[in-house]
DNA sequence: CGGTTTTTGGCAAACGTTTGCTATGCATCG
DNA sequence: CGATGCATAGCAAACGTTTGCCAAAAACCG
């Protein structure tokens, strides 16, 4: 369109290499060397090079790059549906972390949603397999398979996320869902609480199998029965979170025997619960303790402030990079492990011994 | 590793187009115009070559392809600082659509982040002029630059979103901050509210100049003076809106003729700012009306639920996606124009007419 | 049935890099 | 002083597609 007569030689196809070999007086093999590798051009070469291609603006073009090495640079995240829930940044939180380690090696984040259909499917297979991507980090329990071809197959490293998939072979980063839930779930006991509500995630779901989990074995620790605690939800996806937290206030006003404290998994959950059973004159933590998990850092503001369960999802990311990084250096496929990094409790005021 | 007998010829390479024509028993270009092109080639021999395709599991290698055709599919939105705020779902809402609308037309998201630093501009420079990126979708104010080069002459179509920029010639795609915000406080004038307490965002910042302003409209517009209005915040960013909240809670409770009504800019602010009045014992909307900007699900369990003002972000996203996805086709770059999608308040109980 | 048009398929040249191999220059060594 | 080695630079062949151009075949027309 505009050229202008200075030092941007802005042609609207932009500077090739062959231009900037061509300005510093050198064959374009030199220059790539240059460029690229460390010692292999002499150092005032070297420097006559650079000061050509800034002045041309020369910017390597990574698909020439990509196809002549046969990698690229770009790391998929495969998200299930919704990249948003009510108010839990956990999804926002990942991506941010993975994107920041990621380009501090030189990689780049594409995004890509596993959703239930066939489409979205063939979608990341293309990438996959159509050599787009140079390696993926999964937060999902569905490995894409149709046709024949399976990401799992597709020779690209790939990292769990969140979710334990060691089993299916893949490298996994996650936290001791289980495990924090037990260890809350006693605290409670220790309280005094005897009788629990639990705000359940999907049925079957890892998170909601592993937390749920946590909750009997530390019923049982205690030497109290798996009857004493009512699940509530079960049906709906973390994504509706607070729809869940809703129906649950309604079971709840509906139990002749109250639990004395509830566990909800997700702080959505949690937050519209309260915000339900109080209007219906259920003081908390008076009648009923609230403990939660995510760690949104909205619950601090919550009345009363709530406890949540606070995931470590920047080191997740980045301890998720670190190992997709490490995989593409390696040949070897390495043997799948887990990498558990521990949540930890907020405890805040919607915690209390029980009243009676 | 493993070789498979039967139908999946899985090489570590992937089956290539060569290898679908001679299997197929055709020249490799009849391949291509096959896969790609509508009615260059017999439906019988076409046929035969899906069948082939299929059978050899072959995907196109895309970066093979992008070199040739000197086009990407991939789409760069580039956001400002963090992924997340406080409680506010506005970013990853916008991803999500984008990236919905994007797949739909047979594109892919990249993220790019925008901090302070050069680094990231540099980063972000060089997926434009290096040819990986189709188009950019900006949130942010500022358009990288640096040595010469800068995004605004890349020769992408870019697409701003949030923030008008159209002054600078890129198409811009926003809600009517300035006047949703002069509606709700004309609103709380009308119900008889006289001074205000207004929280800011970074001094300067496009949303903040537009809401502000949009209070300072109402205000003339019923002949009050600039005076009632205080303003509170302004050196934080709006993914510290909690902060804020919280600082102007202290604010607040060191005036001495107290504002009747408050106005944030996110619903962050408006929510730990609320939480600390209340412990305060100021009630709400008793002694204090809220209302805030973003329209956060989960403002409807706050206590009191919270009046906002959402943001249409799903619309805003699908628009930015057809603009831009026109742009690509169009060799002429259009006009820079607004395109502007109403806010809308969503009325709860945190707004009433004040006390005496 | 020869000539003309239309369809269909193939050849080969791009696209912009990287990199193995070779050529050159220069220093070092026997 | 000739031979050997080493550093540096250049040539040209890849990488896997797409596509302009041409050839062959088929269909059509007079």
């Amino acid at each position: 369109m505009n050229k202008n007569k200075d030092v941007v030689g802005e042609e609207s196809s932009g500077a090739l290499m062959a231009d900037v070999a061509r300005l510093a007086g050198v064959a374009i093999s030199t220059v790539s060397r240059a460029l690229a590798n460390p010692g292999r051009v002499n150092e005032k070469t070297r420097a006559k090079i650079n000061a050509a291609a800034r002045q041309l603006g020369y910017t390597p073009n990574a698909m020439a790059r990509g196809l002549r090495v046969g990698k690229s640079n770009i790391i998929m995240i495969i998200l299930p549906g919704s990249l948003y829930y009510g108010a839990s940044q956990i999804i926002p939180q990942v991506l941010q972390s993975i994107n920041k380690s990621l380009i501090q090696g030189g990689y780049n984040l594409m995004i890509a949603n596993l959703d239930r259909d066939e489409i979205s499917e063939r979608h990341i297979l293309d990438l996959a397999f159509g050599g787009s991507v140079r390696g993926a980090i999964i937060l999902s329990s569905k490995l894409p398979e149709v046709d024949g071809r399976s990401l799992a197959n597709s020779g690209l490293p790939i990292v769990s996320m969140l979710l334990d998939m060691s089993d299916a072979g893949l490298q996994s980063v996650i936290t001791n869902d289980r495990e924090a839930v037990r260890d809350v779930t006693a605290e409670l006991i220790r309280l005094g609480h005897r009788r629990f509500f639990y705000l359940a995630g999907p049925e079957g779901n890892y998170h909601d199998v592993e937390r749920y989990g946590g909750v009997l074995e530390a019923l049982e620790a205690a030497g109290l029965s798996e009857g004493s605690v009512r699940r509530s939800g079960g049906h709906l996806d973390y994504q509706h979170g607070f729809d869940i937290g809703v129906q649950a206030a309604d079971d709840f006003a509906e139990l002749t025997e109250r639990p004395t404290a509830v566990i909800a998994t997700s702080d959505d959950m949690a937050i519209s619960f309260v915000s339900r059973v109080q209007r219906r004159g259920v003081s908390i933590p008076g009648d009923l303790s609230v403990v939660s998990f995510d760690g949104s850092p909205v619950c601090e503001f919550c009345s009363p402030p709530l406890s949540t369960i606070k995931q470590p999802v920047e080191e997740m990311g980045r301890a998720a990079v670190d190992l997709l990084l490490g995989a593409i250096g390696q040949t070897q496929t390495t043997a799948a492990v887990r990498t558990v990094i521990r949540s930890s409790l907020i405890p805040r005021e919607s915690i209390a011994a029980p009243k009676s």
